[in-house]
RNA sequence: GCCGCGUUAGCUCAUUUGGUAGAGCAGUUGAUUUGUAAUCAUCAGGUGGUCAGUUCGAUUCCGACACGCGGCACCA
């Protein structure tokens, strides 16, 4: 008896088929020149091997090798190829797992002596062999106990614990591509060789084994692979431009800060770095001002029993610095403002009608971060954040959380990120608090993410101890992503360090604190500033927005005017009277990302105008000076007072 | 913290087997008064990250440490 299935195609026309049929077998069908290129195809969504066989009706679509879909085969198959290289050319080495990632794949190796960049050229060479080999992967089931003794044989001792630790009712699969073979759940193409050139190796990383630092240090090799060598090319391209926008070098360039030894992990900002920063506190300052916020200051030293307090000096002793013992006391440098906003709170006796209270804190924290981390202005152990506590009642949490997460993207948006990755994490494990407050906290807050109307992903568990959090991240340059602002209901704090409000009833209640930051760390989002912008900063926020050169020192008391009327307006100008060409001092301001370079020779001082040129630009404009002073002074507001 | 790599003049980089380092730019001084991305010349500039070791002799070889970089782990 013959079984008959239909099955669908993409543009909604369906056929019906031998039950069993090949994906293979479909492409046939179709014509030969999509045999020719299919390499998978997607049964119900699913992708599988063009060797699966379909038991029952299906949508189905072949995918070739031009398909976005594809990308993420060709990793796979490049890691396996890779990990066959590296076993031929290195017999000693241990294989364990190698998925596809963004924009490549990576194999983890065990191996005594790990590999170098200097084994590259090696590898890539045997992948090539393989590939131009044609080699068919084809997929075998295998029971447990041949899958076990194969690989314990090999002293693959790490596929030998995979493969103990997967459930007993999975299906082991084998993929073999010639004689090499890999535990693996594939998909894969049918044969090596329609990976072709357009891989790399990238870098080689230590990586910990099931990513445990308690375990064993694996050898990682990443690599990067794509449909066609075009693909390839622009890829590496763009990793070449984000190393121009590297915040650390341009911050170098720029004269904006630098680190030492001395100080790791914290930063020395020059003059402009520091005017940069100044420009973004005073900015916030006024966004915060008109929202409500009182601003405080509170001590970076406090005594360890307010720690103790706070449960900081339980739970994160390993991560403050401390002072040593004087008379008796040891101090910590604070890694947070809570405790001190709390402090601020507790002076005097507070209404009902004094909340919500939104008490606000330029505040430098300090943390141990492991030297590993540490990372230009992205990771560093001293920074400014942006601080602020809201104490409210339960209430009003979902109404404040609104209103921050609106403050936040409205805030965002006038530095030009649009495009914000907005995580919420709900209850951990280990947690203080009642469920039931937890289940109010967790849906205040995740009635205020929605109403911003941007996606957001949930991550389950990952909410700090004593509440649920949203974090705001960003992008820098390189593709790393940065968390940035955070918003955090904490049920917990206040009432450890004695918070209370007076409500309508005469009742003595306990506040929820929110605690959040927009910018989240100052130096950090100067760094993520740098990079979006590439250095060239808008006119408002750049630490040196003008420089007035002159081009023979007949000039020189007509640049002194013209140089004390923009002062006087609040610009930051500077003169250049050196006895330099022209061309000299454009080129050298250029290449330092001044925004606007004021020309100014006989003519212009004849005509009481300036030439003026715009970073980015070879145009060249001339304005009457007055007219050019107001124009300039309105645009060095910041987009919020424009 | 873990694995790997790196550290040479203010900056960007040279100097292949061990014989105490060189260029460009920046800086100095001088000349040049110049019209929109580099005027010419002059001088100066370094105990080669730090500390130990091997050696007659170390920037070069070995080791430790510091810092940085690429990842991993961490990130209240």
């Amino acid at each position: 008896m013959k079984e008959i299935i239909n099955i669908t195609f993409p543009d909604g026309k369906s056929h019906e088929e031998r039950k069993g049929i090949t994906g293979f077998e479909i492409a046939e069908k179709i014509s030969k020149s999509v045999a020719k290129e299919a390499i998978a195809f997607k049964v119900n969504d699913e992708i599988q091997d063009l060797s699966h066989c379909i038991e029952k009706d299906a949508q189905v679509e072949i995918i070739k090798k031009d398909n976005v879909a594809a990308l993420e085969i060709i990793r796979h198959d490049c890691a396996h190829i890779m990990a066959e290289a590296v076993q031929a050319l290195f017999p000693n080495t241990q294989v364990t797992i190698g998925p596809a990632i963004e924009n490549g794949f990576y194999y983890d190796f065990a191996k005594e002596e790990p590999f170098t960049v200097n084994d590259f050229d090696k590898i890539e060479k045997k992948m090539l062999e393989i590939i131009d080999q044609g080699k068919n992967f084809t997929r075998e089931v295998w029971t447990r106990d041949q899958a076990i003794n194969f690989f314990s044989k090999r002293g693959e001792n790490y596929k030998t614990e995979l493969i103990n630790d997967l459930d007993t009712d999975e299906t082991i699969t084998i993929y073999k591509q010639g004689e090499w073979l890999d535990l693996c759940k594939g998909p894969h193409m049918p044969s090596t060789k329609y990976i072709g050139k357009a891989f790399k190796l990238m870098k080689v990383a230590g990586a910990y084994w099931r990513g445990d630092s308690s375990n064993a240090m694996l050898t990682r090799i990443y690599g990067t692979a794509w449909r066609n060598e075009k693909e390839l090319t622009e890829y590496l391209n763009q990793l070449e431009e984000a190393e121009k926008r590297d915040h650390r070098k341009l911050g170098k360039e720029m004269d904006l800060f630098h680190f030492q030894e001395e100080a790791p992990g914290a930063v020395f900002w020059h003059p402009k770095g520091w005017g940069l920063f100044q420009s973004l506190i005073n900015y916030m300052r006024k966004r915060q001002d008109q929202a409500g916020y009182v601003e405080t200051n509170t001590p970076d030293l406090l005594d360890r029993s307010l720690w103790e307090t706070s449960g900081h000096w339980e739970k994160f002793r390993g991560n403050m610095f401390t002072t040593e013992e004087k008379e008796g006391r040891i101090f910590a440098i604070k890694p947070m403002n809570c405790p001190g906003a709390v402090e601020i709170y507790k002076q005097g006796l507070k209404s009902y009608r004094d909340l919500p209270l939104r008490i606000s804190e330029f505040g430098k924290v300090h943390r141990y971060e492991p030297s590993g981390a540490l990372f230009g202005l992205m990771r560093v152990r001293a920074f400014t954040q942006d601080d602020a506590h809201i104490f409210c009642t339960e209430n009003q949490i979902t109404s404040e959380s609104k209103i921050v997460c609106d403050l936040i993207l409205s805030i965002y948006k006038d530095f030009g990120f649009t495009d914000v990755i907005i995580k919420y994490s709900d209850r951990p494990e280990k947690r203080v608090g009642e469920d039931h407050v937890w289940d109010k906290a967790e849906k205040a807050l995740k009635e205020a993410v929605k109403t911003t109307g941007l996606a957001y992903t949930i991550n389950p568990g990952e909410g700090a101890f004593y509440g649920p959090k949203l974090d705001f991240i960003l992008r820098d340059a390189i593709g790393r992503d940065w968390q940035c602002g955070t918003l955090q209901v904490d049920l917990n704090l206040p009432s450890r360090l004695g918070a209370t409000y007076i409500d309508e009833n005469g009742q003595k209640k306990t506040p929820v604190m929110l605690h959040r930051a927009l910018f989240g760390s100052l130096e950090r989002f100067t760094g993520i500033l740098i990079e979006h912008y590439a250095g060239n900063l808008p006119f408002w926020l750049s630490p040196l927005q003008i420089v007035v050169a002159t081009i023979t020192s007949d000039s020189d008391n007509y640049a002194d005017n013209i140089f004390n009327q923009l002062r006087d307006k609040g610009l930051r100008v500077k003169k250049d009277i050196r006895n330099e060409k022209i061309g000299y001092k454009i080129r050298e301001h250029s290449i330092a990302k001044i925004p606007v370079i004021m020309v100014i020779g006989k003519k212009e001082a004849e005509n009481k105008t300036v030439s003026l040129r715009k970073l980015g630009s070879k145009k060249t404009e001339t304005f009457k000076i007055d007219e050019i002073t107001k124009i300039l002074f309105k645009e060095s507001l910041s987009p919020y007072n424009k």
